[in-house]
DNA sequence: GAACCGCCTTGATCCAGGTCAAGGACGATG
DNA sequence: CATCGTCCTTGACCTGGATCAAGGCGGTTC
């Protein structure tokens, strides 16, 4: 709910910055040869963004698409009464919103908020869809890319119809395992704030603080702030 | 749970029949120039199933996709307790599991089964790879396809976390409306079986039963077996 | 260091939807 | 036309997670 300055600054991309390497280095480019990877680059945009400043809103029109250098940026959904469901939050490294250049409606699907200061590159459609046109290569690289997404989306939905939210929390913390010592233990870490786990598993902060206590005293895990020590691998994973 | 005979009826693709026809129409093909089609064709074969019968289940390698010629095939996930959800019910003239063809993980992630005896025809991935790396535009007919089904995924989880089952019973109602009378009034035609619809929208057959009868209480609605006589768009539909 | 604020936890209570159990309404089968 | 099985409905009850309301605990600001 909260969303602060809509201003967000945007600079033409240097070609000597540590971004553009880091940019070439993504899979979707990387196949590309320089002379066709320059074109493609000199559309690009640098995008600054400040902790909680929203870089679009669902429903906006979606002429470009993103490249996370620095930051994390949540995309989610919100319904009429406010409340919100966390998609997914992306990592450096990583782009978002490439699908939307190919559908019939170009406007974004969902609402992309930065959780922290965050460096972006914006790609536009246009340039990114001539790459595409004269690139084999990079086409069988988005479909692959299309379709990890869609795979994800589907895991997405079997967790919330056919999970409940126990499960639900147990997998994520699986998922953010940093250090799995031998045998029945490891370490996880939840770097991000309880309320935006909490969106991201579809379920309220309170109930997450609950469901963590409770994991808690059964003596599966014990939890210190962000870093959760995980006693018994095999009693948190919910037997599947 | 019910799953028949696993012995599915399979058999070369007639170059003459009507489901020839039936897939060259369809608008992954329909840009391809006759040869491109028939040396895909000539890979392709028929496949029938009786209703209830299983053609795939999650997990099962994928190597091949397929297009429904006639009958209703359903996608879904089974939790390991037994409970379905439906994904979605492929109709006549689609295709599906065209996405997998590009997961690292070659295996169905969902059970396809027939709702009614159908008749597919099963499309092996590796010829429809050959054919999109010589064909651009092909290429581009499946990155929408993807992004439609994307799309799609996204809306579910939406359904799923911020909407509550009378939303998601109404959104169904109003996605079946076959006669938009002028005003307020509309009729839908509820086609599948009560249980399917409930799994479709992650609801019990018991509460898809309360649901519509509290609609009808109210008079928004009035149910004549599978038609829904709707009395007024405005208060099926929910404020959004 | 007092006052405030954002973030998390805890307790008490509520409710949407699930579960369990009992019919009812069909069509199919003998 | 009796019996059965499948699908749907209805009632009574239960429960996972939401909601509402109160603190607790750093961190920041003056």
């Amino acid at each position: 709910m909260t969303q602060k300055s809509l201003v967000v600054d945007s600079f033409p991309m240097d070609r000597n910055s540590s971004l553009y390497e880091s940019v070439r280095g993504h899979y979707l480019f990387s196949g590309l040869d320089d002379e066709d990877f320059d074109r493609l680059a000199h559309e690009m945009k640098v995008t600054e963004l400040d902790q909680g400043e929203v870089l679009f809103h669902r429903g906006d029109p979606a002429d470009r698409f993103y490249y996370v250098d620095t930051g994390l940026i949540e995309l989610s959904l919100i319904s009429a009464t406010g409340d919100k469901k966390t998609l997914e939050v992306v990592n450096p490294g990583r782009t978002f919103g490439e699908a939307v250049t190919f559908m019939q409606e170009v406007k974004f699907p969902v609402t992309a908020e930065a959780l922290q200061a965050s460096k972006l590159c914006e790609i536009p459609n246009g340039a990114f869809l001539d790459m595409l046109r004269t690139n084999r290569d990079a086409c069988m690289r988005l479909l692959a890319d299309l379709s990890r997404h869609l795979h994800a989306r589907v895991r997405e939905i079997e967790n919330l119809s056919i999970q409940n939210a126990r499960h639900r929390l147990s997998s994520y913390i699986m998922d953010h395992i940093i250090d799995a010592r031998d045998g029945d233990q490891a370490t996880a870490r939840l770097e991000l704030p309880r309320h935006v786990i909490a969106s991201r598993l579809s379920i309220k902060p309170e109930t997450l603080s609950r469901l963590l206590r409770s994991l808690a005293d059964e003596g599966i895990v014990s939890i210190e702030d962000r870093v959760v020590f995980i006693h018994s691998l095999d009693r948190l994973r919910p037997y599947d």
